[in-house]
DNA sequence: ATAACTGCAAATCATTTGCATGCCC
DNA sequence: GGGCATGCAAATGATTTGCAGTTAT
């Protein structure tokens, strides 16, 4: 995951131990994964694939490219949606078609 | 979904329409929503629980604020991100810890 | 020996698919 | 009568859990 250049999954994870001839059972890597996510190492993502990706939370604060073709995914760091929509269609050549933004936190009620 | 003040998923719409005294089976349920969203007309959200959300794609441009600890989903309208957070905390009372942003689109490559 | 870790298999949850049937024009 | 919508049951994929055996402290 430090090497990663992109949010990975667990499949992904599973494949890169097995040949590297380590053997770990995948309800382990799902353990150990949550753990570390529980920990706040780990920051879990969901590209719309029904699954979901994790990359480090230490890494600096970017977003991601998701080619809605061919799945590919790209980092881009600063943040300004729609000015930087703009500069995502220049600078990256990417043409964005819809962009998701969610909060996440505590509501009123649970900050009791 | 016209009614949803917040985004619906699969198992809420099924036991809607139980209560309703409609009978249809998750397959087709399933199969309906994934039609109307290959037609756009719904937009399908994640907010990291492992499954898809969906609300009305006509449903003017806004954004979710997601409580991690009692699940509580409500709108924002307006848009600009690190200010918006700060209006968020001040409007809304809501503690932001983090968001989730993602652009999806087309890349450089499957643009040809 | 006691608590934490792991493998293995089975369970669960969300979602999809195959197939047989029934309804529509 | 052929095609499309639907139910039902089984399949799939991602993730979780129970339990028994292993390891670490």
């Amino acid at each position: 995951l430090e090497q990663a250049t992109k949010p990975i999954d667990v499949a992904t994870v599973s494949e890169y131990l097995e040949k590297h001839h380590i053997k770990a059972d995948q309800a382990t890597i799902f353990r150990i994964i949550n753990a570390f996510t529980e920990k706040g190492l780990l920051k879990p993502i969901q590209l719309n694939e029904g699954k979901f990706r994790y990359e480090l939370s230490s890494k600096a604060d970017h977003h991601h490219l998701v080619c809605t073709k061919c799945g590919d995914i790209q980092d881009i760091s600063d943040c300004n949606i729609s000015a930087l929509e703009k500069e995502i269609e220049k600078k990256k050549k990417f043409k964005v078609t819809s962009h998701a933004l969610e909060f996440f936190g505590m509501c009123v009620n649970c900050q009791r």
